[in-house]
DNA sequence: ACCCCGCGCTAATGCGCATTAGCTAGGATC
DNA sequence: GATCCTAGCTAATGCGCATTAGCGCGGGGT
């Protein structure tokens, strides 16, 4: 491939001529270094800007990056799929989160799409990955490869992870949702209203996201009952056979799964049965029903991310942190039937 | 700011030591230089790339960048939010196409946030632009900033527009929606329906999108009939003024909110009146019915685009073209009243 | 015995920038 | 008048890579 570009962009060392300067004269004022080692008068920074402007010279933001070290650019990895396919109306608001702190800090984001799909799942370091163009990342997604986020430890890339994670060969910095803390309150409120067997329906274990609701419940209740999700008419069954008269739904769309077949099958909810769900749909699940349960504050988390990262690439130190959640009050949690 | 990285990272010099070649070598081989001028024996190529192997070595795509002037990175650039916002619907398909032509080719995408909101308008070319990080990129947009797509031309910049624009100071590389086409087949099947008074209700100038629907319109009708449009009550007053039998709604949400009115005055959709929308909603426009008109190949626009843009950067030469839009039933066409 | 040639590789260069050592006035100091 | 500052610059260097010259060497030709 021909090395040079079609026509010639202009470079600091054409400012300087035009400037009547030196190319490191122009770097200098460039990057604003008015400090004790180089003055330069205003006359001269004047003249100098005065030619930056008057040709809308911009420097490379790749020679930047490969001198400095720096770019102002974030990138952006997602362990699934995000236009397109059903999760990505979950992962959207992340991502608008994401995209709102980037602008906000005039930093540019870098979707490394390119990483290929194997066995169904993508890895960050892949072939060719351009990781390092990017001056740190965001990591999003249910699961993350643990290779993947030993090796970024360990090789003290910036990155930051939206949702909690387990370590990986050394502290993750992470922006996650304070799942605990959300199934307790929900829970408490359950049982504020008389609710003694209360089921928690779901895995329970696997994602850290399940894992923490999991967590949240069963140091709430005094004896966890835990239940396989499956197919709707299965789930009711369990339910129903275990004798619960509340249910929290790990997963959203299983609680609208499962309320779906009680009222099918004459089981109301509330009336007979509370159905609580602990966060948004991860996949698409139409209702017209207001489920009582909480909101993951996906938005912000996003935006946590980004300023988390920001300030790790300043040199800042890894930070680890859970947003609350939102209780969102629906109609699907009543008093327990006496 | 400390120059260097925190750890050092490999460099192709490290992977020449450990091979016991030379960085040339390393980078002949990485490139899969094997032609005439180089023969590397097969002994020392796979060597080097056991080395690169087992190190994990990735060569810094902004060096790589410096040097070669390419890095495999496509720029994003949507003159109107996308993430966050009512509009962020309609475009999101456009980059469901991008982004799964650029997974495909292997490219990444950069996406420039950072560029300021002033005047409630984006622009490519702001202070401190990174647009010379990507090979090229695509723009997407309601309507584009003319300053910024001369200048882009004449800088020979590669892009591609998502949408036909005007020439600006030169020919402007796009995938459009071949609206005329479309617009025109739905006056024809109107037409054929005994429609003679068949009106436009939209400003049929500005952007790019309006204007080529409307003469779509003029061209296929004998008397052209444009109505403004403007609040519902208002486009009612004016269609049903007009004596239309027929209306070409520009803007999708427009098309909903007439018909809405007309139903609550008791004038039927499409007994007494037939409403083609023209094109998909670019508001939120929440309705049941099932308007009669043409969907916009978005994501093909989105994959096209992505293809051209490539084609460029590789040397090709600057392609427009159009997309036929696809033509979908409903019920609010039928046949005049007599 | 000499030259030439091509194979297999490497030294050197430059991409555009940031940064670190100077270097050169012109004054102040002694 | 020699010395030492200091302000105001600039030359030189290197970031990691791609690329262009070109070097050494062994074998075939004359």
């Amino acid at each position: 491939m021909p090395p040079p570009a079609p026509s010639r962009r202009l470079t600091q060392r054409d400012i300087a001529r035009l400037a009547g300067v030196s190319q490191t004269t122009v770097s200098l004022v460039l990057n604003n270094r008015a400090d004790a080692e180089s003055r330069i008068p205003a006359e001269t920074r004047d003249r100098v800007l005065r030619v930056i402007k008057e040709t809308g010279y911009v420097a490379d933001p790749a020679a930047r990056r490969l001198a400095a070290g720096r770019n102002r650019i974030l990138g952006v990895f997602t362990y699934e799929p995000v236009f397109p396919s059903a999760t990505g109306d979950f992962f959207h608001p992340f991502l608008i989160g994401i995209e709102e702190c980037a602008e906000q800090r005039g930093c540019d984001l870098l979707l490394f799409t390119s990483a290929p799909t194997v066995d169904g799942r993508k890895r960050v370091y892949h072939q060719d990955h351009r990781l390092r163009l990017a001056d740190g990342c965001v990591l999003l997604g249910r699961e993350l490869d643990r290779e993947d986020l030993a090796r970024l430890v360990a090789e003290g890339y910036p990155f930051v992870s939206v949702g909690r994670r387990d370590d990986a060969g050394g502290t993750v910095p992470y922006v996650g949702a304070d799942y605990p803390a959300a199934v307790g309150e929900l829970v408490a409120r359950t049982r504020a209203m008389g609710h003694e067997r209360i089921a928690y329906l779901g895995h329970g274990r696997g994602p850290e996201s399940y894992v923490d609701r999991y967590r949240g419940y069963a140091g709430s209740v005094p004896e966890p009952l835990r239940l396989d999700p499956g197919e709707p008419a299965e789930m009711a069954e369990r339910v129903l056979a275990a004798g619960a008269t509340a249910v929290l739904a790990e997963e959203y769309a299983d609680g609208v799964a499962l309320t779906d077949v009680l009222a099918r099958r004459g089981v109301s909810v509330p009336g007979d049965l509370s159905v609580i769900t602990l966060g948004d749909p991860t996949r698409p699940a139409p209702t017209d029903v207001d489920f009582t349960g909480f909101r993951i504050p996906r938005r912000e988390m996003g935006r946590q991310a980004v300023e988390d990262l920001t300030e790790l690439v300043e040199g800042g130190s890894p930070a680890q942190r859970l947003l609350p959640c939102q209780y969102t009050e629906g109609v699907t949690l009543a008093p327990v039937r006496k």
